[in-house]
RNA sequence: CGGGGUGUGGCGCAGUUGGAAGCGCGCCGCGUUUGGGACGCGGAGGUCGACGGUUCAAGUCCGUCCACCCCGACCA
């Protein structure tokens, strides 16, 4: 390609909404535009990335089995209502009617475009196991898309779909995606960690997501550097210390005029926050045969914790929580910011396992200014349900091995995930067994964001001047950058450049030819820039020398490949950068 | 949805007490220059986010709306 008539142009300044450093670099040096919030044009540049990466994907599918099909964006709603998610999801689906008044579905997913295809396609256990997988188009209308790629509205997916007659057929293809999803980022040269994550109500019992870690992630991941444990903190356990036992002294009740916060409490009193619980007021929507319900629900937890609502979730069997509103709270008896848990009717109360380990607590007493001092669970007030609902924190004891965890932030690259029967049995999606009975075909989701991936590389690889791509997703792997703007041998520069370019070409070698009128300066910035792994350099100095000059964008040296070596001596090189990425690839263990 | 911020040429920005819209980069032409974002001269390009109001006069003041960014809530 010639940079003369490239659809991208770099840019001296990032646009000034544009706040991390892939944002940046991915906009101002030509691969990315946005249209409009979380949609964005990839321009040629990026494309190519893209492609790349898309690729690597379908190889890694293909050695694992995987069939590649294209399902349709726009679906009809009536195979989102069979599954029920027509309802469940709320104003992030995309929908619209047709010209017939028929309501349609944006794919936010293809679950049950799959479903709606296999339930007609697949009749026989002889037909399993099999996988499917696509790459595609999704819309989510994400509240708050932000970061460049990294969280979009408008985003291609590669997502596949593993069907199995039963679950330790499933267990084989996780297995098998779980390592091909290390091949596939390992080939991207992006590192990742796998975690395991909330498999929420849709039953299954594991999924794990796959965390690049950067600050500029948004979720929060637990890692445990003794043991290896690793999980997102939604879901993360650790264990708790118990307190010392006391005797449970005389509830006692106390003015606290003004205190409504935990830390305030803990400050008046001069008392530790862990001698406190703090009340949370949650309204869980709980699906029952009658529709939907509402649950105002009343979750403790030590006050120097938080609470974890993914937990709390899975803890109620709800379908999602919100915070409660102060009218609610009130409609409960309760008095917001001094709630106690004694005494309080119409609503389920959650305590967190380690309250009726901790003796004497302050909590509020259900009346404005007042709280109780030594509170005790049993004695004082019972829970429905007590479970573990608090969230873990930087520095709490691993549940494996005791050690302090660290807390990281990382940006979920991708994520795998035993769906079970779930999606199946909604829609029907069955087979016959070998003994004639009918049963629920067993499934599997995966899915990869291919512009998210491409943002995470970006922002793993880039320095001051630009971005550093892994030669396997460079848009080209040369940059040729001919100078015949100098006097000397002017003429001839721009001819061994242009044969270089040819012959580069015929090589089968992806070359990126810098042919512009520019000055050297704006040549040598814009390739730093675009990042492409290897610069080659053809000017008048380097043609006295005998040859062109070479330069990997990670390095500072720079070497001379003599003319008649060009084509070998760069082939050598991109084997080696290959080599060097195809040679880290591990195989990893999946423990169960 | 709550809090904060920003909307002026492709990008970055200035625009005072209201008085005929500017700068840098980029773009076009001519010339000089040529190994790390050169220089001179001459140009093109803007319904100042939209609508309404106040005023003799609005980029500037008032109101409503919209878009985009950041923090939070949310996130199959």
């Amino acid at each position: 390609m010639r940079m003369s008539s490239l659809l991208s142009q770099t840019l001296r300044e990032a646009p000034s909404d544009a706040e991390i450093a892939s944002h940046k670099l991915l906009v101002r040096a030509g691969y990315i535009r946005q249209l409009a919030a979380g949609i964005f044009t990839s321009m040629p540049l990026a494309k190519r990335s893209l492609t790349k990466i898309e690729n690597i994907m379908r190889d890694e599918m293909n050695k694992i089995g995987g069939q590649e099909m294209s399902m349709p964006v726009v679906h009809p709603a009536e195979i989102w209502q069979a599954t029920g998610r027509w309802w469940k999801v709320g104003p992030e689906m995309g929908r619209f009617k047709d010209r017939n008044g028929r309501d349609m579905v944006l794919a936010m997913t293809h679950e049950e475009a799959v479903v709606a295809v296999v339930k007609d396609e697949v009749q026989s256990y002889r037909q399993l196991p099999m996988m499917v997988y696509h790459i595609q188009t999704k819309w989510r209308d994400d509240p708050r898309p932000r970061a460049g790629l990294i969280r979009v509205r408008e985003f291609t997916m590669k997502d596949s779909y593993s069907l199995d007659r039963d679950w330790e057929g499933l267990d084989i293809q996780y297995a098998n995606h779980y390592q091909a999803y290390f091949n596939i980022f390992g080939r991207c040269k992006l590192p990742v960690i796998a975690v395991k994550s909330d498999v929420g109500m849709m039953g299954g019992n594991m999924a794990h997501e796959y965390m690049y870690i950067t600050p500029v992630g948004e979720d929060t991941l637990l890692l445990c550097d003794k043991c290896g444990y690793s999980a997102n903190r939604q879901i993360a356990e650790f264990q708790k210390t118990k307190p010392h036992q006391e005797t449970p002294l005389d509830r006692e009740k106390i003015a606290t005029p003004g205190m409504k916060t935990i830390a305030e409490l803990a400050e008046f009193l001069d008392i530790p926050e862990s001698k406190t619980a703090k009340a949370v007021f949650m309204v869980a929507a709980k699906q029952t045969e009658g529709g939907e319900v509402e649950q105002l629900v009343f979750a403790i937890v030590r006050g120097d914790m938080d609470l974890n609502e993914t937990k709390l979730v899975n803890a109620l069997g709800a379908k999602s929580l919100r915070p409660a509103v102060d009218e609610e709270i009130k409609a409960a008896g309760a008095v917001p910011g001094y709630a106690s848990p004694v005494g309080l009717k119409d609503i389920v109360v959650v305590v967190d396992d380690l309250i009726p380990e901790s003796p004497n607590l302050v909590a509020g007493a259900n009346q404005e200014g007042y709280h109780f001092k030594n509170v005790n669970y049993g004695r004082d007030y019972k829970a429905d349900i007590v479970t573990d609902i608090a969230a873990a924190g930087d520095g709490d004891a691993c549940p494996n091995c005791g050690a302090a965890m660290r807390a990281v932030r990382g940006v979920e690259v991708g994520n795998i995930f035993k769906l079970g029967t779930w999606y199946s049995e909604a829609v029907g999606a069955t087979y016959q067994d070998a003994d004639g009975t009918e049963k629920p075909i067993v499934m599997g989701s995966y899915g990869i964001g291919s512009g998210r991936l491409l943002a995470s590389i970006a922002e793993e690889y880039h320095d001051e001047y630009g971005l550093i791509m892994p030669v396997t997703v460079a848009p080209y792997e040369v940059h040729l950058v001919e100078l015949s703007g100098g006097k000397q041998d002017s003429e001839k520069v721009g001819e061994v450049a242009e044969q270089l370019y040819q012959d580069l070409t015929a090589a089968g070698i992806e070359v990126l030819f810098d042919d512009r009128d520019e000055s050297p300066g704006v040549k040598f910035n814009d390739a730093d820039l675009i990042g492409i792994p290897l610069r080659l350099t053809v000017g008048g100095r380097s043609l006295q020398n005998g040859g062109v000059e070479a330069k990997l964008r990670h390095e500072k040296e720079k070497s001379l490949l003599l003319l008649d070596e060009v084509i070998d001596r760069t082939q050598a090189i991109l084997n080696g950068l290959y080599k060097e990425i195809e040679g880290s690839l591990k195989t990893v263990e999946l423990e169960s």
